[in-house]
DNA sequence: TCTGGGGTCCTAGGACCC
DNA sequence: TCTGGGGTCCTAGGACCC
């Protein structure tokens, strides 16, 4: 429970991050518009640099209106390992200011500053602030923009409000007049379709919200929404900073580049991400009881289709199984978008619900025979035979294999990224963070002398 | 403009039980 | 013959977040 009284929240979000890191390891991309995402066909944006932004590029847009918006920008698929390093570091400098710190992301966190600090008043609070930001810019390069207050709410739009690179204490006492003449739309959970419904009554500001009739809100917005809404409107938010919440799902999932139809076809895919789902699973020790499917099919219509079995499961021959099963009884003629699986229910399991699974697994090779990846599919031998796959994801490596932004080194040439590739070539600049700006060199895409790498080491004694 | 991939939380109806 | 109230579990869908 937080202390209304005193700004002791702290809310810390990097400014464009994913666009930020790939500026900070890639001189020649400093100053410029960047765009992280999804670069195929069906791709949205993930982080925008400001100087995109100014295009008029923004976060879930897609891809491909960006490009319309800004053809020269750098459009780039990702580095995530990357990403994982940079707000790993971030968050260790969270814990040296408290031991909760409550990740929402990789770039978001809120610490409860009352659990390191005694006597914290606007000021102090200030001042571990802006220690805090530095600290985070000696170390990784970054800017990271802060919001301080007496909760949770306010410090995470306190942090927005100025945004990048910026320091906004909110004192309890002038929290009202800060929130007063915000939009509705500020407050985390009102989103396109509460922001309408509310400012269909009028609601739009949240200074309306909190002269509200709470009776009308829930009625409007369902009881949990409502009554929260109201409370937050007028400044009241106890939810506790939690450090490490436990996982209740795992999924993958993924559209594709064209619309599939082909059943074996999609359950080969479905297969795959089963395959991705139970090593995540078995990795992080977790196993659950519902399987689910997701179907999003040509007309973006999306269906969910579930199983709950009697034990908990993490192999991919049981996920593959039931979410097989989920899906020969959807209609699939239209065309399929994307493909989903999930399992969910997960907890921590009996040593009796374990020899449970273990009685079913041998129960399932008594039935099937021995488990083996090989034969367990038929649809790798019958693919070859049957109608040629129609479409390629595009997440994974496009032609050559090669993905823009794709940390590479060269045998001559030592280490840089992939600018671009297609036609059977592949663009490489060789930089990296503490080099000069690298020049460009092309090369067939399957030359043996360019092989992909790690990202590039950081060193934040050789940065300005 | 035409919509990713990973999640969380809430609602509502029906089955089932007491 | 027609009727209750509450609780839990399951399924499906939807809003929302980064």
């Amino acid at each position: 429970m937080t202390d209304p009284t005193r700004p002791g929240v702290m809310h810390l979000d990097l400014d464009a991050f994913f666009a930020a890191v790939e500026q900070r390891d890639k001189p020649s991309l400093r100053g410029k518009p960047v765009v992280v995402g999804g670069t195929g066909g069906r791709g949205v944006v993930a982080t925008a640099s400001y100087e995109a932004r100014v295009f008029g590029i923004g976060s879930a847009m897609p891809t491909a209106r960006a490009r319309r918006l800004c053809p020269n920008a750098a459009y780039l698929a990702g580095r995530f390992e990357a990403y994982r390093a940079v707000s790993h570091e971030v968050m260790e400098l969270a814990h040296e200011l408290s031991p909760l710190v409550e990740p929402l992301s990789l770039d978001e966190a809120f610490v409860d500053l009352t659990a390191g600090h005694d006597d914290l008043d606007a000021e102090r609070a200030g001042a571990v602030a802006q220690r805090f930001r530095a600290a985070v810019r000696a170390r990784t390069g970054l800017t990271v923009s802060v919001g301080v207050a007496a909760s949770k709410l306010v410090a995470k739009i306190a942090s927005d409000l100025r945004k990048p690179d910026a320091l906004v204490v909110v004192p309890p006492a002038e929290q009202e007049a800060l929130l007063s003449p915000l939009s509705v739309r500020r407050i985390p959970g009102v989103g396109t379709v509460t922001g309408d419904r509310l400012a269909r009554s009028g609601v739009r500001t949240i200074g309306d919200l909190a002269a509200a009739d709470e009776g009308e809100l829930v009625r409007m917005l369902g009881k949990a929404h409502g009554t929260a809404l109201l409370a937050y409107a007028r400044g009241v938010d106890p939810r506790p900073v939690v450090p490490e919440r436990e996982a209740k799902s795992v999924s993958a999932e993924e559209t594709f580049a064209v619309d599939l139809t082909d059943r074996r076809d999609l359950g080969e895919r479905l297969r795959r991400m089963a395959d991705r789902v139970a090593a995540r699973l078995t990795a992080s020790g977790l196993s659950g009881r519902t399987v689910t499917i997701k179907v999003r099919r040509y007309d973006f219509s999306t269906l969910n289709r579930s199983r709950t079995l009697p034990h908990a499961t993490n192999t991919a021959r049981e996920i593959t199984r039931y979410a097989g099963e989920l899906l020969d009884a959807v209609d699939v003629a239209d065309g399929v978008r994307l493909l989903g699986v999930g399992v969910s229910g997960l907890g921590e399991f009996s040593q009796a619900d374990l020899l449970a699974e273990l009685e079913d697994e041998l129960e399932d090779e008594l039935e099937d025979g021995p488990e083996d990846p090989e034969e367990a599919g038929d649809g790798h031998e019958e693919g070859k035979e049957g109608p040629p796959v129609s479409a390629q994801p595009y997440g994974p490596p496009a032609a050559g294999g090669w993905r823009p932004g794709q940390d590479v080194a060269h045998a001559g040439f030592g280490p840089g990224w992939v600018q671009g590739s297609g036609a059977g070539r592949v663009t490489v600049r060789f930089e990296g963070p503490h080099t000069p700006v690298g020049r460009v060199r092309t090369f067939r895409d399957d030359d043996p002398d360019l092989v992909p790498a790690d990202p590039p080491a950081f060193d934040p004694g050789r940065w300005p």
